[in-house]
DNA sequence: TTGTAGGCGTTATCAA
DNA sequence: TTGATAACGCCTACAA
């Protein structure tokens, strides 16, 4: 591999210039310019990114935690991470966190450890505590769906409560009066905005929220499986049912299926989150949008005009989700 | 943060002594490697990452070019190689190809450049020459579903010959002998190996393969869509439908109900892949399991093997496909 | 506008 | 078993 040395000794110029011409920021002359430049495709010449980190003491790299790299969740948010940062000659490094707070912690250090400028964190086990602890350190991140309020203005957020009301709100007005609720674990935030903004649209129609219609989750497939055989057990009759997430409403489909119900005259069925299968299950689910996409590509923005000093659009924090009318919700 | 510098200082060593016990294979006494680690404790030393790269000329660091980060597919992918690299704290940079072929250059000019000491390639577009070319650089790497006989010993393959025998097989054990196909784009040879399997179990059972009841899909779920209709409005009957993979065949489901067929009466259909919402589609579909996560892992272990001398498992190029039985196919 | 020289934090090669 | 000391390839004052 040449070097910028026998870069600058074929170019007849020194060590400085070329490295100038690399980082095309200081004055030299067209001339040199020219020179040097001819020189480096003569050599083949390519900046040995390792060095220029060392020196610089900017790795150009970001890193990533985020719960899975598998799933529907997490794909469109690397991909607009990715996006994002490729065009700026950053690169992306990722690592799992499986929701676990030793694996979390452990994730967040193997990034730091590898020289990150900087950190998007999609975690979810890890206590407040520790990353306030951690935003005193020297690498800055971002955070996406937690709030601290400490830590406010890096906190990447859906208006889940919003969401929550929203979806509620749907099938209130196709008539609905009891309805069933599977929520996510509820010490999560998420979980609780969810409920929340779900029985804020209840009272707005004037209804209580009955206590005996609610299953708590885990935001898995198989809890909503659980979830719906446990509520059809109990006596009060529901006609609605409403979950957390796309998975458990998924998997509270399948339990609709085996207890012989007819989807959706027997049982509505609502989502949350608009991954992209929930097109295909049948019938298609309606669902609110996460716009996990657009967050990801704002966590990166923020990487980039924090850490990077770069320019780009308006910085946004919190985002908002949108009701998803398909099929899965009948008209009672 | 502190350096190897004073932690020597503190100790009363040397450098050299200190990188020795960092390393710790030299041969240091147990009385100077106490001080050593006494001192890097209380200096809370860590080594800095990118000066042992520069040093050792070894970044730790493996690039990971796939087509998407989103999509069913790759995240099964993604996971198995992360996970191994971790545990042996090398770190995954990750990028995306789109199966473009100037972007897959791109991407992989982009990890190269990052000093990956080795890369894994899911690539598409890109030519066999580019890839032999690619072979004579300094950057090793492995193939992950793509076949080039003068790499043979770095393409991670399944073998989709056998994957598309299996799947009509099962087709025509039902009892079905009017059998549509739609199949991926047939300049990939994955798609035409899954085709070919398909004529061999026709063969098998007698049957000639009828072109009027073949349409070229591109794997994606619109052209499955589109190829049910086509395939529906021509004249030669069937009652069954072999995809080339999951997706396309989710789209023919949708096609199917839109045409008003009950599904699996009145049409069987079969996919390819065994990604994760087959589950969750109905009726459930029958598929061929891709054992991507298992390839990714050995794609990762090939790695840690050529490039970094490591031991691991027996290294396996060829992978079997296996039929998964579920509900959209109807005995005949 | 250009060049000199020191530094970034390690590893690795010699000697001792 | 240890310690000097020269790389590794580049950046960046500072000087010219």
């Amino acid at each position: 591999m040449a070097t910028i040395y026998e870069v600058s000794k074929l170019a007849g110029v020194s060590l400085a210039t070329v490295s100038r011409v690399m980082n095309n920021n200081a004055n030299v002359s067209d001339a040199t310019r020219k020179k040097v430049t001819a020189a480096m495709d003569e050599l083949g010449y390519r900046p040995n990114s390792i060095a220029q980190s060392l020196a610089s003491n900017c790795s150009n790299s970001v890193g990533l935690l985020v719960s899975e790299l598998q799933g529907p969740f997490y794909g469109p948010m690397m991909s607009g991470i990715e996006n994002t940062f490729r065009n700026q000659g950053k690169h992306l490094i990722i690592a799992a966190g499986h929701s676990d707070e030793e694996r979390e912690k452990q994730g967040i250090e193997f990034l730091i450890s590898r020289n990150c400028d900087g950190l998007i964190l999609h975690v979810e086990a890890v206590s407040d505590d520790y990353l306030i602890k951690l935003s005193k350190g020297r690498t800055p991140f971002v955070l996406i769906n937690r709030y601290i309020s400490e830590l406010s203005d890096r906190c990447i957020l859906l208006n889940n409560i919003k969401g929550g009301y929203l979806a509620a709100k749907h099938v209130l007005e196709q008539g609905h009066k009891n309805i069933a609720y599977i929520s996510g674990p509820l010490w999560k935030q998420d979980a609780k905005d969810r409920l929340e903004g779900h029985k804020q649209a209840l009272a707005e129609f004037n209804l209580e929220f009955d206590e005996n219609l609610l299953f708590q989750g885990d935001f898995m497939e198989a809890s909503g499986y659980e979830g719906l055989k446990v509520l059809h057990q109990q006596t009060h009759p529901f006609t609605a049912l409403i979950c957390a997430n796309d998975e458990m409403a998924v998997g509270a489909m399948a339990s609709a299926r085996d207890l012989g119900l007819t989807l959706p005259k027997q049982l509505s069925i609502m989502g949350y989150d608009n991954v992209f299968f929930t097109r295909h299950v049948y019938p298609q689910l309606t669902t609110v949008n996460y716009p996990i996409n657009e967050m990801g590509r704002m966590a990166a923005d923020w990487v980039l005009s924090h850490v990077y000093q770069k320019q780009t659009p308006p910085l946004q924090t919190l985002f908002e989700p949108e009701l998803v009318i398909r099929h899965s919700i009948s008209r009672q």
